[in-house]
This record gives C-alpha cells, structure tokens and sequence, in this order.
DNA sequence: CTCACAACTTGCGTGTCACGCACATAGTGC
DNA sequence: GCACTATGTGCGTGACACGCAAGTTGTGAG
C-alpha cells in the first residue's frame, strides 16, 4: 500500500496517474464549471508532462481523470473500517473511520465543488462515491459476522453510509456555511447509523 | 401529470423520448453488456424513426438513453410518497410508496441487469437512481417538517432509500435469486428505515 | 379561416475524442 | 549482460456531440 511496497514499475505508474489526476483537477476547477468542455486532453496531457496517449492509457474520459482522487479517496474506506479496533461498536467504528479518512487533512474545498457542482461531472462524481461501497460492504460483513451473500445489511448499510457522505459533502459547500467537515459529517452520519452520542455500548 | 393533461406538441415530444429511450434499450439488450460500443447511434434513431440529430436533441450520450427509463422512474418517488396518507409513519410510507413504485409491473429483469452490470453504463445508471433523491428529500422534508436547508435527516434519509433500492436492485438480479423484487425491495429499505415488519403494529 | 409566430426536426460541417496498432524505451529477473 | 515484459508514444480510424441554418408542423390571435 505504501510507495515504498511497490517496484519501481508500479510507482511510476501510480506518479503518473496521480500527476495526470491533478493535472486534470487542476485546469478543470480554472475554467469552472461552465467551462469543462474548454479543458482539452491535449492540455491535461501536457501538464503532466505525458502524451495524449497515455493519458488515454490511465483514463478513458476527462471526468474520470478529474474526478480520480475521490475515487481513491473512496477505495480506502474499507481499509479504514478494518483498522478500527475489533471490539467498538460498528456505529461507532464507522464515524470514527470515515471521519479520520475524510478529514486527515480537510478536503480541498475547489475540488470538491468542481466535482459535485458540475453536471457533466455527476455521473463520474458518483461512480467514485460509490466506490467505496464495495470495500465498506465488505468490512461491514466481516465486523459484524453476516453473509454479504444472504444478508442485504452490509451492502445496504454501505450505500447508507457513502450517501450520506455525499450529502455531507453537498451540504458543506453549500456558501455560507462556516462549519468543519467533520461536524457535517457526523451529523450526516448519524442519520442512518445506529450510533450512540459519545456515551452507551450500543451494539448490532 | 397524465398525457391527456399535455399539449399536442408536448405529447409528441414525450412520445419521441420514449420511442428513443425504449429503442435504446432494446438495442442495448440484445447487444449484451460487453457489445455496448456496437450499439451505434445510427441504430438507435433508426429503430426509433428519428433522425440521427434529432436523438441528439433528446439525449447527449447513449447511456443517457438507454438509462432514460429508470431516470424516469426515480422522478417519480417524490410523487409517490406525497400521495401516502398523511398520518402513516414515515418508514411506513416510504417502504409502502417506493413498493408500490417499483413493483407495479415487476421491472424488467433484463433492462435492469443491462444498466447495473454494464460498467460503461455505471455512472449513468447511478445518476438515474440519483434523480429520485431530491424530490424524494422533499417530500420527506414536508412529511416530517423540517427545514431541509439546516436539518440533513431529510437528504440522508432520502439517499440511503436511494442506496437500498440499488442494492436490492443487485441483489435481485443475481443468478439463483427467486425472491420477488417487493420482499428483496423489503428487506433492503428495513435496514435504514425505523419500519415495522408488515403486518402488526409491531415497534423495534 | 388565415396568417404570423414558435417549437420541432433534419442535414451538414466541425472539432474532439477513444482506441487499435506498431514501434521505441525502460525495468526486471535469470 | 541478456532476453522478456510492461509502459510510453505517434499515427490512423471511426464515432460522436453540437452549432448552424433551413424546412416542417403545431398554436393562437385577429
């Protein structure tokens, strides 16, 4: 998981993708979002230091590469939950995960907008909320012992839970809203999780 | 709301719309997940009598298309649950309007399977079952009386539905599964919502 | 009933894009 | 050091989205 666990090949790969990522966030969010359509491959490309071409080999649309570190950002999700320790209550563990992930540093506010804001966007935008569906299903399932295949609640809780991050989100970029992520976060959070305020062994 | 309630022109228009929609998808189906890219426009506005330019006032992508149906449906949740009575308890309600939405004729197996497991199609296809969060927020709002723009239970809550019914969706389509689509619909919306089992006034 | 206006459809032209293919280059393991 | 494989790149090919400017059809006022 760690730059350092992989060979050379793979690290290249994954600087060239996180190069042509940013790239690509990055003149997305100087056109805004009326001006997506201005953001051409050929000037991604070139901003991170690659051919067109191999743009095309990391990613097959402009909204994917714009969109590529919220996708990574969900992939974690999973691996956050199954880092909290065994024996916390899954409400619980689950906060607590997705408030360290989200918010180890607070998320880039213009890209975040950019993603969320620009309608051209949205499907891609979702495609990388929903990513982290999967992997939270899973550790879902593993913590609390149910059968992902039989029973609806980890992969049901999942789709909750990455909902209401996307709410969260909306709601934070909403102008005027001077609160930390964290707190919306957890407010959104606890909507749709059975969670204790800080006090009381509320299990599942 | 009915097509009777609609001009001449706008009944053409819907018509069309859905002439293309249904062509979309039928093309789409008999192409098979991995042939999507053999689903040429050409095709698609042919078999839908248009011109090639005109489906292209309608929808700006295939997958647009092909997904039309289910975006259509999503629109419609809202509408659903405002027609509830208004004393029911709202996971009642919410259980009961989207139930009844999504089962009036059991949705067609294969339309669904082509848009959930087809990964070009994915961001679409998440985007139609995102449509419904919105009005569905709304109506929630109204039932519940709060004021979505502070309180996030109403967009929470109307995104996990929205989780649920795409999860259960999965679910259904899986190989071996014979359960109808209302008690897969059941189980899934049970998991979020503070619903009692269907018959007694049984809390939790 | 007629006529002017608005909405819709259509053909054409343009710029962009995704991707297959073949070749050059760099990393890897024996 | 040497094959071998993965990756970067240039080029060519279809396909597509969309602006524009007719042509066509529905709508409402006089």
């Amino acid at each position: 998981m760690n730059d350092e666990a992989m060979d050379l090949r793979a690290r290249n790969s994954q600087a060239t993708r996180e190069a042509i990522g940013h790239a690509a966030l990055r003149l997305a969010i100087e056109q805004g979002p009326n001006g997506l359509a201005l953001v051409r491959v050929h000037d991604i490309a070139t901003a991170a230091g690659v051919s067109p071409r191999t743009y095309n080999n990391y990613f097959s649309s402009r909204a994917e590469a714009i969109c590529a570190f919220q996708a990574d950002q969900s992939r974690r999700v999973g691996q956050a939950l199954r880092s909290r320790p065994a024996d916390e209550p899954l409400g619980r563990a689950v906060v607590a995960a997705v408030i360290e992930l989200y918010t180890d540093p607070e998320p880039d506010k213009a890209g975040l907008r950019m993603i969320m804001s620009t309608p051209e966007l949205e499907g891609e935008a979702l495609r990388a909320f929903t990513m982290a569906e999967g992997p939270l299903a899973e550790a879902i399932a593993a913590r609390t012992g149910t059968d992902p295949g039989r029973d609806l609640f980890p992969a049901v809780t999942a789709a909750a839970v990455a909902g209401a991050i996307r709410v969260a989100g909306r709601h934070w970029l909403e102008p005027g809203n001077t609160e930390s992520f964290a707190t919306t976060l957890r407010r959104a959070l606890s909507c749709v999780l059975p969670v204790a305020p800080p006090e009381g062994p509320l299990g599942r």
